[in-house]
DNA sequence: GTATGATCTTAGACTTAGTCTAACGAAGTT
DNA sequence: AACTTCGTTAGACTAAGTCTAAGATCATAC
């Protein structure tokens, strides 16, 4: 993905070009790791020292208005953002609170008897469980309490 | 729903029953309605004036753990907790942040190769748009920037 | 029935994540 | 060049949640 892109992206949502907003999105990018805002603004700054941290707060809730960001919670733990490439569910780790991406696939739309009169924007599934690290570490059969969630 | 089960419930569970952690149960029982941690502190406290801020928070954590509850995390939000009751998913308002149920439905398991070797616990739809209330007010025909996100 | 240890609660300090403010800077417009 | 709008900055602030150390309560053993 060139700067000539993301530059395009940008202003197509209008939003103004800025080095600063470039580097927040050219790393979320690059990282599919799904970074918190902290990572992202070290990462960033380590590269080039030039954002300041209300600006990257800003730039991201920027970018998720403009829809080209998604930002997702992970209860008890810092917010978590990715670019919006392919679609995709999320898994998200119990024990680590890392999220990763699940291969999308159709789910059926909530029926609209059940929706009311809410309008209906989105929706994705979210799965929990153990990510492959945590599920090696954890293996099931010795877990003691002790040791469990260590 | 009555006292003894919920008793029974906490016991069940390895909790020891004490008033504040009933307290917390009760009102999550009572209240379909997701609140926060900091509503349910209040609530309780209103009623009973014992429990102190951390004991709320505690008394969650170890009803989330016992499974007695969920947890809903909600971007830029406080997170919101329900009672386990019927399974269900949630619709999670773009606007004012509410969580409301879902009525369940199946959804299709994530395929096992796109999980890999990750160990899978449960997955629930989020579904995401404006609630009833958001809705009506927000007609979009005449959304004007400054009254949008009011 | 009282000593003991485990579990639970408390107030308030602390941490973390994120927002706000007021001043400054850069880009586009006339 | 002057103006206006949008973006950035540092740092103060707020909100949500955790931690700590001391005390209360319960279960069990004696």
């Amino acid at each position: 993905m060139d700067s000539e892109t993301i530059k395009q992206c940008l202003e197509d949502s209008g939003l103004r070009y800025t080095p600063q907003r470039y580097d927040v999105m050219a790393f979320l990018m690059e990282h599919s790791g799904h970074p918190t805002a902290a990572e992202i603004f070290e990462a960033v700054n380590r590269l080039d020292p030039r954002s300041s941290r209300a600006t990257t707060y800003n730039n991201l809730r920027d970018l998720v208005q403009a829809g080209l960001v998604r930002e997702v919670a992970v209860e008890g733990r810092a917010a978590r953002f990715d670019a919006k490439g392919m679609r995709h569910h999320h898994f998200i780790c119990d024990h680590c609170g890392n999220v990763e991406d699940i291969d999308w696939y159709d789910v059926p739309k909530p029926a609209s008897a059940s929706l009311g009169k809410r309008i209906l924007r989105e929706y994705e599934l979210i799965v929990r469980g153990l990510c492959t690290q945590c599920a090696s570490q954890h293996a099931p059969r010795q877990a003691r309490k002790s040791v469990a969630v260590g």
